[in-house]
DNA sequence: TGTTTTTCTTAAAGCAATATAAAGTTACGA
DNA sequence: TCGTAACTTTATATTGCTTTAAGAAAAACA
């Protein structure tokens, strides 16, 4: 499960954030001053960091700044903590660093799913990387997909089923669990869908990628 | 060649200044009273508006106010008059959204140098808008947004909506995310209610800018 | 080769998400 | 306090994604 750093200079904050989180399954990390975060993310290596904007001694962004020169931190996300009603283009502007916001006050089950998207998008992004090399880079964030420069914009099942066999090229899904990811468990449709999916996608992106595998299910291939 | 408006109750220095201005080449105004002042703004539409603070009716302060929130006066550049040594009046003038001040008794070639200072200022800026092809600028100061020289008054809903939606070009934003951000987690608001609004924006922004990607929500393109 | 199984293709029905218009509220400034 | 602008809700239309269905094709098997 992903490692988080909460820095914050509230306690109380640190508390609840940290409860709500660990009892998420979370490997939790707090600490109530931006330079002593900086020291433990250093050694902690976590998958998020939970920042504090406004802090007395010092200032939310500067930290951010700092951790984000830091070689080690390369895949950390860092997630802002806001007041609410501040200026969001400032925080833009800000971004440079952050690669997400979270406004104050914090409702646990908010926080808890902007977590795991922030670390779903890590899982993705990293295989984005691996997938780089053969331009074809499949990017959640802004919802399409880019072979060689052509840029697809897919619908929403069909980006998930691409989304899905491309995370593990030359591996075959089975038609069962695809339906499981992609569909999920207490929805149920019928076993043609998937084949019209992957016919959409052939037209789209080509018929080369997507392979059958007669009896068991589908490959991604480049 | 700029033109200025002289808006001050003092016939004797109406006189001074739009004789040294019109030598220098400017097209000059002049006007002896606060509200008339206004309504020559509208119609005139000067480059630079010089407004004495200390007017027996109508304060310079208010007169300032005022034509901050005419949408035609967006590029005006606003000088006050000030006798020398009120600080006080530097300070609000400045608040009340004046972009420079000149102490009285006025200097002829002081008052020259700087009103040069002020419109080259502004030449500068319609120059950089014009030349960034992205000519999209989100005031927040004034909840405006300039595009390509034209110029939006939003609400405040539309407005942070599109702030949102532009801090980060090309990112698909879910639809809780934008509830969340612009709405905030206690206030519940339907779903069609963002719709409403980002038809709103595309109606006066045109349909180019806000993109709809169904299932996720919605993202801003140049 | 004929039969069976599985997948492919296509069109069309079904459905969910979004767009739009209009009416109902609320907030705000003159 | 009235009138206007902003905001939200509601209802309906529309879009376009998803699913089904059914025949054709391909592969597997005997």
């Amino acid at each position: 499960m992903s490692r988080i750093l909460i820095i914050d200079d509230e306690q109380d904050i640190l508390d609840i954030l940290k409860y709500n989180l660990v009892k998420e399954g979370f490997e939790v990390e707090a600490c109530n001053n931006g330079l002593k975060g900086i020291e433990i993310a250093k050694k902690y290596l976590p998958d998020v960091i939970i920042l504090d904007v406004m802090m007395p001694e010092t200032d939310g962004i500067e930290v951010c700044e700092t951790l984000r020169k830091l070689p080690e931190l390369i895949h950390t996300r860092i997630c802002f903590l806001t007041a609410r009603g501040e200026d969001y283009s400032q925080i833009a502007g800000l971004d440079a660093g952050a690669d997400d916001y979270i406004t104050k006050p914090v409702k646990p089950r908010v926080l808890i799913s902007r977590i795991n998207a922030i670390t779903r998008r890590n899982e993705f992004n990293k295989q984005e990387q691996a997938e780089s090399k053969n331009a074809f880079i499949i990017n959640r964030e802004r919802y399409i997909v880019e072979k060689n420069g052509e840029t697809f914009h897919l619908p929403k099942k069909e980006f998930e089923l691409l989304a899905l066999l491309a995370s593990r090229p030359d591996i075959v899904f089975e038609r069962d669990v695809i339906l499981e990811k992609v569909w999920g468990t207490d929805i149920v449709v019928g076993d043609r869908t998937i084949d019209v999916h992957v016919r959409k996608l052939r037209e789209k992106l080509g018929d080369n990628h997507i392979k059958t595998v007669k009896g068991i299910g589908y490959k991604f291939e480049y």
